[in-house]
DNA sequence: CTTGGTACTTTGTTTGACATAGTACTAAAA
DNA sequence: TTTTAGTACTATGTCAAACAAAGTACCAAG
């Protein structure tokens, strides 16, 4: 196993945190979430985040517009929705606490 | 879709990552294991860390000893293998950067 | 009208947490 | 002695979700 890998685990568990966070910024289309996320080191490839952005949009914290495209195929840009920012914020505090856990089995 | 959900979703990517600071600190039984990440808020249940334990001992990260118990049958103590502590502190550098840059979204 | 690039979709595989039941050992109660 | 309860470890099956890979659709340039 090499750390690579870890990274990978880790990232799984606050994918959905990290897509919310990314469309709290403002809205967004698959590949420019996917690009943020790599700037972050966070990278997902399509088959992982295309299904991710479904499902939350059919559990209703996201919602979308098509978007005719210069360049390609209509785009489907996500916001987030009322719901969806409560979510975030929600979020945002587990990650805080969980984060801490985490760090609180560092020593001792 | 509810927080404790997120946090359980969080909880499984760094897993390993808590089981081998626990190990960090001495060598320890499944239960103690399970007790320290209770404490820490980070709750697993038993089917979950024993496949972990049996899978971190077979990547040669762990060893054990049997010692026998005054109240039950004799408990298999693991303690870190040269390899393990190597990959612990590649993990907790891993750890870091990872939360670097999911912070790193929060904003902008 | 073919080629290349972009965007989204679909299907199948794999991984690992979780639930549950089962085995084994000890000590104390009936 | 036999049964019961508590503790520790094991084994089996299920499910969710990330991932891999192939497919569809749209546009523009050659």
């Amino acid at each position: 196993m090499n750390t690579e890998n870890a990274r990978a685990q880790m990232r799984k568990g606050v994918l959905e945190l990290c897509a919310l966070r990314v469309l709290g910024r403002g809205e967004a289309y698959a590949s420019g979430i996917s690009e943020a996320l790599k700037q972050a080191d966070l990278l997902v490839v399509e088959g992982t985040l295309y299904p991710l952005l479904t499902r939350m949009k059919n559990a209703g914290w996201l919602e979308y517009r098509w978007e005719e495209s210069k360049s390609g195929p209509p785009r489907k840009y996500y916001q987030l929705t009322e719901k969806g920012r409560i979510l975030l914020e929600a979020l945002n505090s587990e990650w805080t606490a969980f984060v801490d856990a985490v760090n609180s089995l560092k020593n001792s």
